[in-house]
DNA sequence: GTTATAATTGACAAATATTGTCAAGTTAAT
DNA sequence: ATTAACTTGACAATATTTGTCAATTATAAC
């Protein structure tokens, strides 16, 4: 029971999944097939708009994709920091706090 | 009954507290005026290092400002994202699942 | 084993973003 | 009006990200 735990096992899965090539998915994207390769290793990461791409060119749901992508920078952010965590749970409280302080507008 | 929102605004006023003036603590971290100021009045985001050094020289709680300048990196990172929210909730719950897994090594 | 196709890798280049310097401009107090 | 502190914006230096390309590896078919 293998679940897609990144944006990148994701992309792959699909690709192969519709029987697409590196190439071809690549070609769609207009880059190069090095970088599609690495960005479903994760090796490097993809760029919003790529993601956006290739949510259309996969048949995905581009709101997951986004979701799982946005998560995946944000954990990028704070990798090493040993008060990422806590960072994180901070960011939160701000937002949510804006959230409410907009009810006024 | 104002608060301090953010990292600039905790580092501002430690320094007038301190009564030191911007020039001196500048030439404390080693970069002009002109950056500090933009730091303070958020304009421009600091680096890890400077916001460590900034802890020392200003006696403020090197943790504490440390997860608030984080989690102002995290948030640049996702603003203007409408679904921002949901990511860091995963990358929350990411964080989390990797914390239990550790608990095997 | 050779050939052919797909994918991976790493060195390097191009593009973008971040951080810094400097000089000129405010502001506020005297 | 002078002075000191701070601010602002144009630009330079640096760092990071993204991309290209050529060489290599992997896999499958013969």
């Amino acid at each position: 029971m293998k679940k897609n735990n990144s944006t990148g096992e994701i992309l792959r899965k699909q690709r192969e999944e519709k029987g697409l090539l590196l190439r071809q998915v690549a070609a769609l994207l207009d880059v190069d097939t090095a970088i599609l390769s690495k960005i479903e290793r994760g090796e490097r990461k993809a760029k919003k708009e790529q993601i956006v791409e290739l949510a259309k060119i996969l048949d995905l749901n581009q709101e997951d994709l986004i979701i799982q992508f946005l998560s995946e920078r944000i954990l990028y952010e704070i990798q090493d920091e040993e008060l990422g965590e806590k960072a994180l749970k901070v960011a939160e409280q701000k937002i949510k706090k804006n959230n409410t302080k907009q009810i006024k507008d």
